[in-house]
DNA sequence: AACTATTTATAAGA
DNA sequence: TTCTTATAAATAGTT
């Protein structure tokens, strides 16, 4: 194709090959832009010459040629983006088994899906919400010490009531003993009304 | 180049066009190839015909065409593969936040990090752990059901106490009233020792 | 798919 | 690089 034919192998002379790798790379993109025009094609070229430098053809605006690369994708199964592509789908698996990880926690935290629990599992599992439970526990335990205060105050008060019937049951039988008495002892209140908080509002 | 000149425009006879197709999209490929070995330059190539059907040259192996791009990527300045690799990112974001939401959960279920919420999220919280708590709040329960029954013995037998006092004092007045009595009251134990389970044997 | 008249691409030279 | 031009190659229309 030119005033002499040529063996199709490297030109080892570097300007011939640089002239003939500019008249080319140009004959190569006008061949992409002609079929594109006359046949409706879909072309993504990329040329770069030894040097380094980049030359492309896209038929179409920018976005076509990422349609024709996920098309090369899907088409050749080769997978062209690996290492930032995979890189990604790796951290979204890692990512998504933490979440299935923590989904399972959760449904155990909340009681569910415990049947196939073993002993091991239900004892640490059966701590983890014993622990998580702190909080909630103190406000239960604030509530127990106030109801055995209670309780005890009104312990407290029966003994002072049977001391105080004791009492009484031994001037009675120091009056019904002497028939008569000048007991001196002084009247107390009948009822005493301990503090107790309602249980239900504490709840 | 033909037997006659043709317009650089669509072909509309089809099957011209396919033909046409076919012959250029050869001629193109084996131009790349030829470039390739004669100027030492490295090509990608995808035509996609408007059928769909994909071919593709690439001069070296496969990995060359993933350098290919990547100068593409780093030279053209246009992102490539951003919209399928901010799709992944996007989805990394997504689940991590999935993640987030579920580690926060954990944490609040095991009581952590629960100074921030607010009444309404406490409460909720408050009724999952309860929920999931179900055995041991049974025995919570059962315990302060007794707790209060004995609370209600408590008080039952302080009444019980208070009224009989009264009853002593009335007839204690009655004794010194007469100054005399010929009262016939009998006597009743003192000491009465309510049902009261050791707390902390059942914490 | 093969043929072939023509057009087109391009090698070599300037 | 670019221009020129002889010639090789590609290919449009035809069979």
């Amino acid at each position: 194709m030119g005033r002499g034919k040529i063996e199709i192998k490297r030109i080892e002379n570097s300007s011939n090959r640089q002239v003939t790798y500019s008249k080319r790379k140009n004959g190569i993109i006008k061949k992409a832009k002609e079929i594109t025009v006359l046949c409706d094609a879909k072309v993504s070229l990329i040329i770069i010459a030894s040097s380094g430098k980049m030359v492309e053809y896209c038929s179409g605006p920018q976005e076509t040629r990422m349609k024709i690369l996920d098309k090369y994708h899907s088409q050749s199964g080769k997978r062209l983006w690996d290492a930032k592509h995979e890189n990604l789908c790796n951290e979204v698996d890692r990512v998504k088994k933490d979440n299935d990880g923590m989904q399972i926690e959760l449904r155990h935290l909340k009681g569910e899906d415990i049947t196939s629990l073993n002993h091991v599992d239900l004892m640490a599992l059966e701590e983890a919400i014993e622990n998580g439970l702190a909080s909630i526990r103190d406000r239960m335990s604030k509530y127990m010490d106030a109801v055995r205060e209670n309780n005890r105050a009104l312990e407290d008060e029966n003994k002072r009531l049977a001391y105080q019937l004791h009492k009484m049951m031994k001037s009675e039988e120091n009056l019904r003993d002497m028939n008569y008495n000048n007991n001196t002892q002084i009247p107390f209140a009948l009822r005493v009304q301990p503090n107790q908080p309602n249980l239900h509002d504490r709840m």
